[in-house]
RNA sequence: CGGGGUGUAGCGCAGUUUGGUAGCGCACAUGGUUUGGGACCAUGGGGCCGGAGGUUCGAAUCCUCUCACCCCGACCA
C-alpha cells in the first residue's frame, strides 16, 4: 500500500478520552475512533489487525474441528425468556420492540440460540460430538464501559459451543478448545495465564479463564509461583483457620453511641479490626440473609452467590437493614437478627472473644464466642482471598494481580439444552439432553491486550502475526529520484514475495515518517537514504530498534525470512 | 447505581471568578524556504461555546432544567 493513498492519520496530542496506554496508542495511531461510550469504529489500519486476529482464531477453531456459522445479532425475546435470562441480564441487555410490538434484543451471548438452532440437527447420539462457532458482534449495555475496547458495549466475540452425549465427550471437546485457545493466544504473541474460574450465572461444572496480567484488568488473579496454582480471586478458596483457644470471656453488652463503622469501632475499643466480626445484610432473590465475616475481611459475593445458588444477590437497602436489625445501620450482629438465614464465614468460627453488633442502636456485644452465644447451620468459605493467604494447593505464598480476561471456557452441562429442549436419542432410544460447553474469546479486547504488553514510548510494537502490515519502506526524501526508485524496487519485491508492505511515499520530512512508522507499530522498517546510490539501505526491526546497514537484496531477504518464519 | 470531574474548530486547551466583537497550539489549505527522528515564515478556511428555558440593552460567562463524556467505586457470561 502506498501511504500517499492510504486513509490514515496519526495524532500528536493525547486524547482526553483515553487513560490506559493501549487505548491512547490505538487512538493516536488512528486505528479506532469512539462513536459513543463503549462504541468504537475500527479504521482501516485497526481493522487489518482485527482481521489478523480473527483469521488466527478461525484457523485454530477449524483445526479443532469447529464449524463456523453465524447467528443474527437481532434476536427475539422468546429464547431468552425460555432460559430465564431475559430477566437475569436485565438492563445490561439491549432490548427493543419491532413495529408489531414483539420483543427483541441484541444478543449478549448465544447459548440459547445455539441450543435452539442445533436442536433439530442433533436428534441422534450418532450426530455428536459437534462443535460450532461464530465470530460476531455482541451487545451488552455495560454500566461502565472502560479503557476503550477492554470493556465496550459492542464488541466482537468468537463464541463456540460444543454438544456431546456424555461427560467424557464434553471433557474431550473442552480440552480441544483449551488447546486451541493456547495456540490462538500463543500466535497472537500474548503473555497469558490460564486460571480456574467461576462458572457463575452460566451454570455448569468447570471453567477456565485466559488472563493477560495488566493494571487495567477488571479481574484479579491469585497465583502461586511455587506450584503454579492460578485462579480467579473470586474463586480461590480461603484456608480453614485453626481455632483460637483463648479462655472464653463473658458476653458483655457495651454502649457504643454513634460507633457504627469498623473504623469507629477500632478506635472505640482500641483494638485491631480482626477482633470484630461484621454482619452484612443481603437480598438473595428477594430473601433477607445475614452474612458474617471477620472485620478486616471482604465478603466474596461470588462465593456467597454460589453457596446460596441464587440468581440475584445485592446488598440490602438501609430500610431492609433497619427492619432486620431493629436498629440504625451499623449495629447488625448475629444475636437476634431477623433474617431467613445466617451464613458464617468459617474463619469466624475460629475466633474467640470478639465484638459484634447488638441489633440495637448504639450497642455492641463484646466477648462473643461462636457456639456459646450464637450458632448457625450455615458455615462456609465466603470471604475474598487476600495477599498473605496461603496457596490452596501447596500452602505457599499467593500473589494477587489484576488481569484482562481475553478468553473463557465453560463446561456448561445440560442447563441450556434442558431449558431449550435440545435433546437426543441415545443407543437405547432414550431421550437425553445434550451436554454443552461454551467457549468465548473477545477479539477487540485481545487486540488491545496485545498492546498492553507490547509498546514503548514511541508507540505500538505489533508482533508479525497480527501487524497491520509487516514491513514499511521509507525513502528519506520522496523527491530524491534515486531513493524513490530503489524504494519502489524493494517495495515491489516484498509485495511479490507475499509480504504485506507499506511504502511511505508521502512528501513528508523523514522525522514524520519515522515517528508514524513507530507509532503504528510496523515490525520491519527498511530506510532508503544516503547510501541509496550504492544500493545500501538500513534495516530496523521495531522491537529491538537495532539499525543495520544492508544491501537492498539482503534487507529484503531478511524481512522475508523473519516474517514467513 | 453512589462519589468526583469535563463539555468552546478534527485533536489538545485558554477565556467563565468580575456579562461587552470567540482566542491559542496542533492538524488542514495556498505560496516560499527546508529535508536522517513530529521544520520555519507568511497568508487563509473552519465555531449555534453540548442542548432547552430564563435573567439582561447585551450571555461561552449568571440562574434553572436537561443531555453527553471521562475517572474512582459498586456491578458484570
Amino acid at each position: 500500500m502506498r501511504m500517499s493513498k492510504m486513509l490514515f492519520s496519526t495524532q500528536r496530542e493525547v486524547p482526553s478520552e483515553a487513560e490506559a496506554q493501549s487505548h491512547v496508542l490505538l487512538i493516536k495511531a488512528g486505528m479506532i475512533r469512539r462513536l459513543a461510550s463503549g462504541v468504537y469504529a475500527l479504521m482501516p489500519l485497526g481493522l487489518r489487525v482485527y482481521k489478523k486476529i480473527e483469521n488466527i482464531i478461525r484457523e485454530e477453531m477449524d483445526a479443532a474441528d469447529g464449524q463456523e456459522l453465524i447467528m443474527s445479532a437481532m434476536l427475539p425475546a422468546e429464547y431468552y425468556q425460555e432460559s430465564g435470562r431475559w430477566d437475569v441480564f436485565g438492563s445490561e441487555m439491549i432490548k427493543f420492540k419491532d413495529r408489531n410490538g414483539r420483543d427483541f434484543c441484541l444478543g449478549p451471548t448465544h447459548e440459547e440460540i445455539f441450543a435452539h438452532v442445533l436442536r433439530p440437527e442433533l436428534q441422534s447420539y450418532k450426530s455428536m460430538p459437534k462443535t460450532v462457532y461464530q465470530i460476531q458482534n455482541k451487545y451488552r449495555d455495560e454500566r461502565r464501559p472502560r479503557f476503550g475496547m477492554i470493556r465496550s458495549r459492542e464488541f466482537v466475540m468468537k463464541d463456540a459451543y460444543s454438544f456431546d452425549v456424555d461427560e467424557a465427550g464434553l471433557d474431550a471437546s473442552y480440552n480441544a478448545m483449551h488447546d486451541a485457545y493456547c495456540k490462538v493466544f500463543d500466535r497472537c504473541g500474548l503473555d497469558y495465564v490460564i486460571v480456574h474460574a467461576d462458572s457463575g450465572a452460566m451454570g455448569g461444572s468447570g471453567s477456565q479463564e485466559f488472563m493477560v496480567k495488566s493494571d487495567i484488568g477488571d479481574d484479579t488473579v491469585a497465583s502461586c509461583s511455587a506450584c503454579g496454582y492460578a485462579a480467579n480471586s473470586e474463586l480461590a478458596p480461603c484456608p480453614k483457620p485453626k481455632v483460637d483457644s483463648a479462655d472464653a470471656q463473658p458476653l458483655l453488652k457495651v454502649h457504643t453511641p454513634n460507633v457504627g463503622t469498623i473504623d469507629d469501632l477500632t478506635e472505640f475499643f482500641s483494638c485491631t479490626p480482626d477482633k470484630f466480626a461484621k454482619t452484612l445484610i443481603y437480598l438473595a432473590d428477594g430473601e433477607v440473609v445475614a452474612v458474617m465475616v471477620r472485620g478486616d475481611r471482604d465478603l466474596n459475593e461470588t462465593k456467597l452467590q454460589n453457596y446460596l445458588g441464587c440468581a440475584n444477590l445485592e446488598l440490602a437497602s438501609a430500610m431492609d437493614v433497619k427492619d432486620a436489625t431493629n436498629s440504625e445501620v451499623g449495629f447488625a450482629g448475629p444475636i437476634g437478627i431477623k433474617a431467613s438465614k445466617l451464613i458464617v464465614d468459617h474463619e469466624v468460627m475460629s475466633m474467640s472473644n470478639f465484638i459484634v453488633g447488638a441489633n440495637e442502636t448504639d450497642y455492641h456485644y463484646s466477648g462473643v464466642n461462636y457456639g456459646r452465644d450464637f450458632k448457625s447451620d450455615e458455615v462456609a468459605d465466603i470471604r475474598l482471598i487476600e495477599v498473605g493467604d496461603p496457596c490452596p494447593q501447596c500452602g505457599g505464598e499467593l500473589e494477587l494481580v489484576t488481569a484482562i480476561e481475553v478468553g473463557h471456557i465453560f463446561k456448561l452441562g445440560t442447563k441450556y439444552s434442558e431449558a431449550m429442549g435440545c435433546t437426543f436419542l441415545d443407543a437405547n432410544a432414550k431421550e437425553k439432553p445434550c451436554i454443552m460447553g461454551s467457549y468465548g474469546i473477545g477479539l477487540n479486547r485481545t487486540m488491545q491486550a496485545i498492546i498492553e504488553h507490547s509498546c514503548d514510548e514511541d508507540g505500538i510494537i505489533w508482533p508479525d502475526s497480527v501487524a497491520p502490515y509487516n514491513a514499511i519502506v521509507v525513502p528519506v526524501s520522496s523527491k530524491n529520484e534515486e531513493q524513490m526508485e530503489l524504494a519502489d524496487q524493494i517495495y515491489n519485491k516484498l509485495v511479490a514475495a507475499g509480504i504485506e508492505t507499506l511504502i511511505d511515499d508521502r512528501n513528508e520530512r523523514p522525522g514524520v515518517k519515522f515517528k508514524d512508522a513507530d507509532l503504528i507499530g510496523i515490525p520491519h522498517r527498511i530506510t532508503v537514504g544516503r547510501r541509496a546510490s550504492e544500493g545500501v539501505v538500513e534495516y530496523k526491526p521495531r522491537d529491538t530498534g537495532e539499525n543495520t546497514d544492508l544491501t537492498a537484496d539482503d534487507a529484503i531477504a531478511k524481512v522475508i525470512a523473519t516474517v514467513l518464519r
